[in-house]
DNA sequence: GGGGAGAGATGCCGC
DNA sequence: GCGGCATTTCTCCCC
């Protein structure tokens, strides 16, 4: 438990500093900007980074109750038994007022991270292996280079089948539902009407379908190919599994 | 800072507790399930909350850089000059391993929290204030009483116009893209197959639209109305501006 | 800064 | 559990 004027003057020269805050508390909460929240009294966990964003969490759930973006501003107030932090984005109009009842614990610290991380797995991923994969659509595909800003939209990949019919492919790296067959739909008619064709086929490519999404894209004309995305570095780690760091990540990967 | 064998044991029992954490530290991450991903060395901010969900964050940004889902298990172990804390989820198949090469500073605290975030201007409140304002549609709108799950789909606003014609209204509380107009032409063309009628009106209420979609919306025959999203607490403070911070919560439930 | 689309999206609700 | 959809989505990339 900290005192409030203790508090206010760590929070301050922490806040200066640039440093990053962990703060535990008891405190109501008023959201008022792209929408307008209230939370009434429950201890939440408090964090504050370097850029000055904010962020809270209530002790379950992943996602944050309430937070703030970047570049907003701080201010405290001790009123009557309590702690005001009002926060302020001024550009963004956003609004966040915290009534802190007890103060828990804080922590500060400088961080320094210079890292961004890398990830692999994703619908990018897919496309590429797509692309050099092309036999995973049917034999005789050939796709096009992949042009995500081409003037048909922004279509994961494009090509040719055997018969040298357009192909216009859309891939999900999770269960494809209504609103991929709409974007394939949409990306299929702009392209037969930039080229005048009759004929364009469809094809959606996830590691699976929902029955509704699937019939739909039936009605369409359009076609399913049941693929899932790459996992390059699960596939690395299989290759190489006596390296220190990762070489446990590897076995516990061998859960399967 | 803080050693690694003292750090273990409060670590473990604050876990066994059920107390939400908050460590600074150096690491490297690993993450292995839905996707990969890998972030070398450098300072972070780690949560562990009530519910054995975790979230790590970078001095900046919003959105945490790695994470894992509720009912997570730990591990740790001292290996070489590193702490490794193994996190998994074996039902989920979600493996997060840290390689901690120091710790700055450790919280732990029992969290209690029984409140619930009370949101309003969502697309939600949007519809409601359509059904309770058909005249923002238009003039003679008769909104039938809405119906989220109907045979035709997840329809926001259902009604007939002045002249008897079914009318499909979707809202959106931000800037409508191509995806809304989709959505709209899928319940459009659903309610028109449903009920075997050639002339089914498709409206989509939002703040703002952008060109491409609005150029869209009226390929398709369909219509534009300037609506924005209600913000009922923002309505009663400006009534009300005389009262303490929480007084206006309470009340604000009373919105209309 | 807006538009367009993915995300290890998360969360909610309904079946 | 899956399905469908909103989100103070957030983030990225390109124009």
């Amino acid at each position: 438990m900290i005192g409030f004027h203790e508090f206010i003057s760590e929070f301050n020269d922490a806040l200066s500093r640039c440093e990053s805050m962990a703060i535990f508390a008891r405190c109501e909460i008023v959201y008022s900007g792209r929408a307008e929240s209230q939370l009434l009294s429950g201890d939440r966990m408090l964090l504050i980074k370097s850029d000055k964003s904010m962020l809270i969490h209530q002790p379950t759930g992943s996602a944050p109750v309430n937070w703030m973006k970047e570049d907003s501003d701080y201010a405290l107030d001790i009123e009557g038994d309590s702690l005001m932090l009002r926060v302020r984005n001024l550009p963004l109009k956003e609004y966040l007022d915290i009534k802190i009842e007890e103060i828990y614990s804080f922590s500060r610290q400088k961080l320094e991270d210079g890292q961004k991380i890398i990830i692999t797995g994703s619908e990018r991923d897919m496309s590429d292996m797509i692309l050099e994969n092309p036999e995973l659509i049917e034999k005789g595909f050939k796709p096009l280079s992949r042009e995500e800003h081409t003037k048909y939209g922004f279509i994961d990949v494009f090509g040719y089948d055997a018969n040298n019919v357009l192909v216009v492919i859309e891939a999900k790296r999770y269960s494809a539902d209504f609103k991929a067959v709409s974007q394939l739909r949409r990306y299929v008619e702009k392209v037969r009407k930039s080229k005048g064709l009759e004929k364009v086929r469809g094809i959606l490519a996830a590691p699976q379908i929902s029955a509704n999404a699937e019939k739909m894209l039936h009605d369409f004309g359009f076609e399913y190919r049941k693929i899932s995305p790459p996992k390059y570095m699960e596939r690395f780690h299989k290759k190489q599994s006596n390296l220190n760091f990762f070489s446990d990540k590897k076995d516990s990967k061998n859960h399967d």
